[in-house]
DNA sequence: CTCAGCTAGATTTTT
DNA sequence: TCTAGCTGAG
């Protein structure tokens, strides 16, 4: 039993063995946080003796909810299936589905996403007569979104901005905006959680037995929760107040999401015996690495204070590289990236982080031309992706014929010659009635254009193979039946577009295979909360890049930190208010606290933003890390046998001279083996194909590769991996 | 209804 | 500079 401590330092031990009361674990970056929860939920199963569905633990992330399951299966076995370890949102559509129908609403509720909130926002602008050009729809979504986060209906979001009339406008648009999702029976991400409240508040036998059900509870990330969340969390833990939150104030970086830092910050006034625990010991990085976000984050006021540090040594200094542009910066980060790959880092072990997704741009061109492996975590999504969305679309239409929203979206994808006209007369119609899109066709069969008649038939014969196909086969029916493929096809860009359809058909199929008892519901349910599969493939030997904020929560041996400009970090958006500065600056100690050994910071003196070159200056928070564990390398300076050429930055590489090594890319990688045409080969992830074609590209070889499984790929030979199929 | 051509706007995004 | 999204001509 002992053995469930031996690996904690004393204050990770006090945090897992402290398991009664309210507890609030301020756990700094890299100081073991998810083994700390993950042993606690052990320790009270094992130790304690609590029944495993007697604890609720809440993440923000499907990906963490599902590492913090596997790793307490691992430590205490299949008891641990037993327990409640859930997103937010998941927990709150389970808690939905059961009882909805008591606050009004129907339990097969649909779940919609921005994409449909924002069709939504537009229909409600359109009706009121309001111009987008006011009320610009992005801004209003966030505006609804946030007003339910603090868990304001469209009265009381009224009734507290009556003085102010454009926010009076905006009520009207929210209280339309609400009227549709309930006609539809549709739920947005937010009312997932507001609605949990309103039902705990409107049924309190429904609290009652929720509370008594979770009498341990746990908390990730707790200082992104918003006023909703934070509300729902201690509804729940009112009963037996066994309430164990874990968090890092100054990790809090989403605030323009809702995240409400005072949450974390007030805790112990909304518990004030509350138990309060430090985890200030970093496993992850060298003591300069701690030493530089120390420094950085202490000038943010209103901390909890903490101040992490290591046993593990100073380590290098933390390298810093003026460059002259963009593309110099660039060349820079990709020469170090091959001389650390010779000295024997995998490209894998490195990140390049930047403020804003744009800013990538500059970095691929680099490394493309240099062949350097590498991949972008971008910022598009899978389920964001037109033609999954389309997918989906046409999977919910089948589902609830009722979804005008889906119904819009794919009426005329691919074209059926539907337009505004067709669709304004068939929408007055409905509205007239009082019915749904579809239904409308099919209560006028005949008397609308013979090509609304062909849809109702496809969707009626679609809702046919729903009931008797399996749910991949469903996803390949609507495939071929709404000649989505051929419209695919038709258009040679389209090949990624092909490879996601395929993709969201073998994911379909891995739930049906993997899913105890799949049902259509429960997909469909996991298709909106699922923020993406899991493409983030670790075997890949490719440096990666990413924001800043998508970061958080991943470590790597070597990390770059780039744009490190007043202007672009902090962002020109945030610099001139004090408080977004501190939240920048929060960003800044998240990025610096990713790297185990190495840190390099990059700015330039001049940047194209824009499509304009100016002139920039390093970043803020580049003064506050003490220049003692600094080791600076000015472009400007050291090169003076050089003259700089003005124009041409992409050309110019100091670094060659600067350094010594070349900026020639780094010796092939071979991948073992070259195939040919005919060839048949194995892929770790798509399975046995057969070579159509290989190309020499660079010092690489493109392959068109036929999967049997997913289709044809296009693949690169050093990044794919392939092994002969004997 | 469709598509070419133009204009305005341009952080970050766990669900 | 890039691109999403709108507008108007065909």
């Amino acid at each position: 039993m002992n053995n469930l401590l031996e690996k904690l330092n004393d204050m990770q031990q006090k945090a897992v063995t402290t398991t009664d009361g309210p507890l609030l674990v301020l756990a700094g970056a890299g100081s073991g946080k998810t083994r700390v929860l993950t042993h606690r939920i052990a320790y009270l199963i094992e130790k304690n003796n609590v029944a495993p569905w007697n604890i609720l633990a809440i993440t923000f992330t499907n990906k963490a909810a599902k590492e913090m399951a596997e790793r307490v299966e691992s430590l205490i076995g299949e008891a641990a299936q037993d327990m409640w370890v859930r997103t937010f949102h998941s927990a709150c559509v389970k808690i939905l589905r059961r009882d909805i129908d008591r606050i009004g609403y129907n339990r097969s509720f649909n779940i919609i996403d921005a994409d449909d909130q924002k069709s939504l926002v537009k229909e409600c602008l359109k009706e009121l007569r309001f111009e987008e050009k006011e009320f610009p729809p992005k801004a209003i979504m966030s505006e609804i979104s946030s007003a339910k986060d603090k868990l304001l209906t469209p009265a009381e979001y009224k009734a507290e901005f009556y003085t102010d009339f454009r926010k009076g406008q905006i009520a009207r648009i929210y209280e339309l905006y609400q009227k549709k999702l309930e006609v539809s029976n549709d739920l947005d991400f937010d009312d997932l959680i507001m609605l949990t409240v309103r039902l705990f508040k409107e049924a309190p036998d429904v609290l009652t037995y929720y509370q008594n059900k979770f009498r341990y509870i746990l908390v990730d990330e707790y200082q992104d929760t918003n006023k909703a969340q934070n509300e729902l969390i201690i509804m729940l833990a009112k009963e037996h107040r066994n309430l164990c939150v874990v968090g890092d104030d100054d990790q809090s970086i989403y605030k323009f999401r809702g995240a409400d830092i005072t949450n974390i910050l007030d805790f112990e006034k909304a518990f004030s015996d509350a138990c309060v625990i430090r985890l200030e010991q970093n496993y992850r990085s060298t003591q300069n690495i701690l030493d530089a976000a120390n420094n950085v984050i202490k000038n943010n006021s209103g901390r909890k204070g903490k101040r992490l540090w290591t046993d593990q040594g100073s380590g290098q200094k933390i390298n810093v590289y003026k460059a002259e542009g963009d593309y110099d910066e660039a060349e820079f980060i990709a020469d170090k990236m091959n001389q650390l790959s010779r000295d024997g880092y995998k490209y894998s072990d490195m990140a390049v982080l930047y403020r804003a997704n744009a800013s990538s741009r500059s970095l691929e061109d680099v490394f493309m031309r240099k062949a350097l492996p590498y991949r972008v975590l971008s910022g598009l999504r899978f389920y964001d992706r037109k033609e999954i969305r389309d997918m989906i679309a046409y999977l919910r239409l089948v589902k609830n014929p009722h979804d005008d929203l889906s119904f819009r979206r794919i009426i005329n994808t691919p074209s059926r010659k539907i337009g505004k006209v067709t669709l304004d007369n068939l929408s007055a119609v409905a509205t007239r009635e009082n019915t749904s899109l579809l239904e409308t066709i099919k209560n006028h069969l005949g008397e609308f254009s013979d090509n609304l008649c062909q849809f109702y038939n496809l969707i009626a014969e679609l809702i046919e193979d729903a009931e008797k196909l399996s749910i991949d086969n469903l996803v390949e029916s609507i495939y071929e039946k709404t000649r989505y493929r051929a419209f695919l096809e038709t258009d040679e860009k389209a090949q990624e577009r092909m490879e996601n359809v395929g993709e969201l058909i073998s994911g379909a199929a891995s739930y049906v295979e993997t899913s105890e008892n799949p049902s259509f519901e429960e997909y469909m349910d996991n298709l909106a909360l699922v923020s993406d599969i899991d493409n983030y493939d670790e075997e890949i030997d490719a440096a990666v890049l990413m924001t800043m904020h998508s970061s958080k929560g991943l470590e790597f041996p070597v990390v770059f930190i780039c744009g490190f400009d007043e202007g672009l970090f902090p962002s020109s958006m945030s610099m001139f208010n004090p408080e977004e500065v501190e939240e920048e600056r929060r960003l800044c100690y998240v990025s610096i606290t990713r790297a185990r050994q190495l840190l390099y910071i990059t700015c330039a003196y001049r940047r194209m933003v824009y499509g304009k070159t100016s002139p920039y200056n390093p970043s803020r928070f580049l003064d506050e890390i003490p220049a003692s564990i600094l080791d600076v390398t000015d472009s400007r300076k050291n090169v003076t046998e050089y003259t700089i050429p003005q124009a041409k930055a992409s050309t110019y590489t100091p670094e060659s001279s600067l350094f010594g090594f070349s900026s020639q890319p780094s010796p092939p990688k071979t991948s073992g083996e070259v195939f040919k045409t005919g060839d048949s080969v194995i892929h770790k992830k798509f399975g046995r194909g057969i070579i159509i074609s290989a190309s020499p590209v660079g010092n690489d070889v493109h392959y068109e590769i036929a999967f049997e499984s997913v289709g044809t790929k296009n693949l690169l030979g050093l990044y794919a991996k392939l092994t002969k199929d004997e």
